[in-house]
DNA sequence: CCGCATCCCCAAAGATACTG
DNA sequence: CAGTATCTTTGGGGATGCGG
């Protein structure tokens, strides 16, 4: 196991955890894996301002505590892919509880706000995919396409939609964390779409994330 | 809202979750207020090698972002403490599921490793209390003693435990981890507190965080 | 182009001393 | 007790270089 430079020196599991990915940029990188592999350009691409040798230590440490794997494509595609291990792979119900707690004071995006290529289908992973009930919905959000099929998440458009959401972010935003429909148009099971909505708003623990402030 | 020096800029509930709690020893600090308001004092006790300039400006961030409150204690008690707001108590999630994953990889602890005064429990509060079955569990593990009570857990020993475990942090270790039993002496109800630890083996997902590796 | 390694500079972290 | 002030060290951000 790949050390930190500087550990807590603690015999905690919290502390040991955050050895691990308690630095800057490792839990962001963990987000971008969390969908599937990725070059490593792609993941420089979508974490602007984190610096190509900060990113390449990031993935050595993470390599070393068995997080993240490197493979090599098979031929023709001569590039090699990061994706997370079983073992990186189990952060996702931590970063789905960190995302929930930080979406609750997050706040509406700005007109302003960067949106990197990808974000929906991360959002829609990471919230709705451990939660969602059978049946398929298709979001179409600021330019963006996915769509959940059975608790998996998908780039692009679904086969036969049950229900479609479309509209901008700032839509998204008040449908999942208001429950307010007039930002975004709404086509099909909308009773299926509220029980979908409803299953992800309902944190582990039963209370919506949203109300503990 | 008070903000971190160098946010991430992006607009992503991570992201915002990481400007507030993820520089370093901000979840550290986190840990030990998750089961009670402490002094200033204690918690650079409790954090050997945090700098008290650090310590300080952590607080002074938790405070601004809502997670944090001070309290001047009401007199003859002329101290100050730091509690969790609800908001930081909503934290506990992650917290647990951070512990458990940590824990998969912690490995059993060496004779030389340092435990911090509390540990005990504050491990039983992030894995056991918010899993755990009625009834009263006390723990008597290397000098300190906690128990559980009704999905409660105190500092000092139960009033009439249904069961008692004893031993030392290794012992608790391999008990919890690994299911084995030889390394502690455990009386009263073995049943009850099998189901105790079942309980808190089974992460949210359904999975022993230990499994997945 | 992709996948880094190197270099420079500044800001954050560590250590310690000191103060209301 | 509860921090602030100061100094040193180190990690991170940004640009650039360079082999495949």
């Amino acid at each position: 196991m790949r050390s930190v430079s500087k550990p807590y020196d603690q015999y905690c599991p919290i502390a040991h955890a955050l050895d691990m990915v308690g630095e800057r940029w490792s839990l962001l990188i963990v987000r971008e894996l969390l969908h599937g592999p990725k070059r490593y350009t792609d993941l420089s691409a979508n974490l602007p301002g984190i610096g190509t040798n900060i990113l390449a230590a990031r993935l050595k440490m993470l390599e070393g505590c068995g997080i993240v794997a490197k493979h090599r494509l098979p031929p023709p595609a001569a590039s090699q892919v990061y994706e997370l291990t079983p073992y990186g792979a189990a952060l996702k119900p931590i970063m789905r509880e960190l995302a929930l707690w930080g979406l609750s004071s997050l706040g509406p995006p700005k007109a302003d706000e960067e949106m990197f290529p990808g974000w929906l289908g991360n959002a829609l992973d990471v919230v709705f995919a451990p939660v969602a009930p059978d049946g398929s919905f298709e979001f179409r959000i600021a330019g963006e396409v996915a769509s959940v099929v059975g608790g998996e998440v998908h780039e692009g458009p679904a086969a036969e939609p049950d229900a479609v959401v479309e509209g901008d972010a700032a839509g998204l935003y008040h449908l999942f964390v208001d429950g307010e429909w007039q930002d975004v148009t709404v086509t099909g099971d909308r009773a299926l779409l509220e029980r979908l909505l409803d299953a992800a708003a309902t944190a582990s623990g039963g209370t919506p994330a949203f109300a503990t402030r």
